[in-house]
DNA sequence: TTGTACGCGTTATCAT
DNA sequence: ATGATAACGCGTACAA
């Protein structure tokens, strides 16, 4: 790899005059330039951007820093992050934790030292709490999304979770439906008790009695879902609708429903939460009714933030709220 | 953010010292190196990952170049390239180009700006030819996944699709098939062509003629191939097996098969390409025999190879070559 | 054991 | 218009 030294030897002239071509600054005879240009072409160079940004103090980077680059959950997440960052002339760089925090917290390092001019983590995870203590306690801007620390000093993007249940199981209410259960996202989430809670807080404002079936607890995925409804129903159980704390588990409900003979949303209406549904899924399911969390204006608020902060040193860490949106599809009327 | 020059004065050491215990190294009295990490906790230092890979001459780091990140045939191809990097050391870093070239030569051009140790691309779009070429040109370390310029010497992982396409429609016309069509992947791609080949050269040398049906183009997502098949049902023909040059698209050719009232694989026989299947699909439709493409391998092996170049500057390109396997499920005895 | 001095590749200041 | 010099933050030979 050539250096500016090099291309200053090779045409005769002070480094100083190199950088000012590159950086398509005054200063440097138009003959000068033109050579300049020639050599630089000649072999190939490229400033060193960990030297320019040594000295620039500036890195024109942001490290993202999420669960798992693995989930289709996350790709309006990117495309919203990588579309901020490129309009405002930064680069994203992202890193394919493993659902496990210590890769995460290592490339939380890495990304600390010196690196980036900011991190953008995702979570809300119980175990990511350490890791966004210790980023809080480092001197790093950053913004967290989706995590909830409630005593920490960090920007964040939030969404509302508990008012995106409530909102959904109120729906149902007033459509008629009674008969309401409520099957849990993964409890390893805050995210998923603040929708239980919503939930909760629903179908007391409306006065109607929770019973020992009415929440039923699952995770991220369908499997576990379709396990439990199909468990419900061979008991007899007969809920006329179903609150999903996510669009995956909720298609392990619509799955159950239907081998068991049941009509949707006739017999069981079902509304779920995300709306990350991929395409391939409406093809051959019904059209999942859901509370649509728009993770692409998060992405993007989280990159305005970010460098909102970096332009601002030493300001009151923000927080900026996102509400969930019912999006009606077939599985609900 | 503190600097290691801070460090040392706190201290009332030289940096020598402190860079000495920052680096687990000897010639440090037990004293001062206490004393030294004690200061260094208390004011959070974490040394400057720039300037040390600017005097290191090594970042550690490898980028990769993808077309797309938000895209589920790309999750084992991450998992091997993320999990190979950490054995080593590496730390692996993702950009998201959105399909268009320009975003991936922007981060082709600032990964190469000394920011990593290497280059990852992948990609065998006919676009790329210009970005690989321009890679090939830098005296940049890099391996191409995917991409086949012949007359370029970089690295490369390649996939023989040739001979996978060569093995899925010789099983089916030794099944017993007679009446195979082919529907090709997106033609944008050079591996379609090769596959398209493979498919005509296994037909040629069984005797097996080509009618103006047989080969139907299509594209790497679902919805072509369904319109497709609709469409030639709609006619009246009825091949008796498929060899679909993609996964996805495959489930397009079964969507329209089970529409049109044909069972699988009575009726009709179907093998794909890449086995890229999400889970959600096996679910509803019948496992697709396919050829599997080893992703997660080809991803460890892209990373091995760009470490053995990094280790050996000037060495001579290598190629590796993988080859599919026939995995068979359901649609296809 | 400790510290000095130089270099990594770049930009910026300030002379000339 | 041009160039010498300092600075960014760090590692390391070398000398003490």
């Amino acid at each position: 790899m050539a250096t500016i030294s090099q291309i200053a030897k090779e045409a005769g002239v002070s480094r100083t005059l190199v950088s000012r071509v590159l950086n398509n600054k005054p200063g440097v005879s138009p003959e000068n330039r033109q050579k300049i240009l020639e050599i630089i072409e000649k072999n190939h160079y490229v400033p060193n951007g960990l030297a320019r940004a040594l000295v620039l103090q500036r890195t024109m980077t942001i490290g993202v820093v999420m669960d798992d680059l693995c989930n289709d959950f996350f790709f309006d997440l990117i495309a919203g992050l990588q579309n901020a960052g490129e309009e405002h002339g930064y680069n994203i760089l992202f890193c394919s934790g493993r659902k496990d925090i210590d890769t995460k917290m290592k490339y939380v390092d890495y990304f600390s030292q010196g690196r980036t001019d900011g991190i953008i983590a995702y979570g809300s995870n119980h175990a990511d709490e350490e890791l966004f203590r210790s980023i809080a306690a480092k001197s790093v801007n950053c913004v967290l999304i989706e995590g909830n620390l409630d005593d920490c000093k960090v920007d964040k993007i939030r969404l509302d979770n508990f008012h995106g249940a409530y909102v959904a199981t109120e729906h149902l209410i007033k459509q008629g439906y009674h008969n309401i259960i409520h099957i849990t996202n993964d409890m390893n989430y805050d995210v998923s008790l603040e929708r239980l809670n919503g939930f909760v807080q629903a179908m007391h404002d409306y006065r109607i009695p929770l019973g020992p079936d009415s929440i039923v607890y699952g995770d991220c995925y369908e499997e576990a879902a379709y396990q439990q409804m199909k468990k419900l129903f061979a008991v007899g159980k007969k809920p006329d609708a179903c609150f999903v704390g996510a669009d995956k588990p909720a298609f392990g409900v619509l799955r159950a429903a239907i081998e068991t003979g049941l009509s949707i949303p006739g017999d069981l209406a079902v509304i779920g939460f995300d709306d990350d549904t991929p395409e391939s899924r409406d093809i051959v399911f019904p059209g999942l009714s859901t509370m649509r969390q728009p993770l692409y204006e998060m992405g993007r608020a989280g990159v305005e933030l970010l460098l909102d902060a970096i332009e601002q040193p030493g300001r009151e860490p923000k927080t900026q709220t996102f509400e969930a949106e019912l999006v009606l599809r077939d599985t609900c009327r």
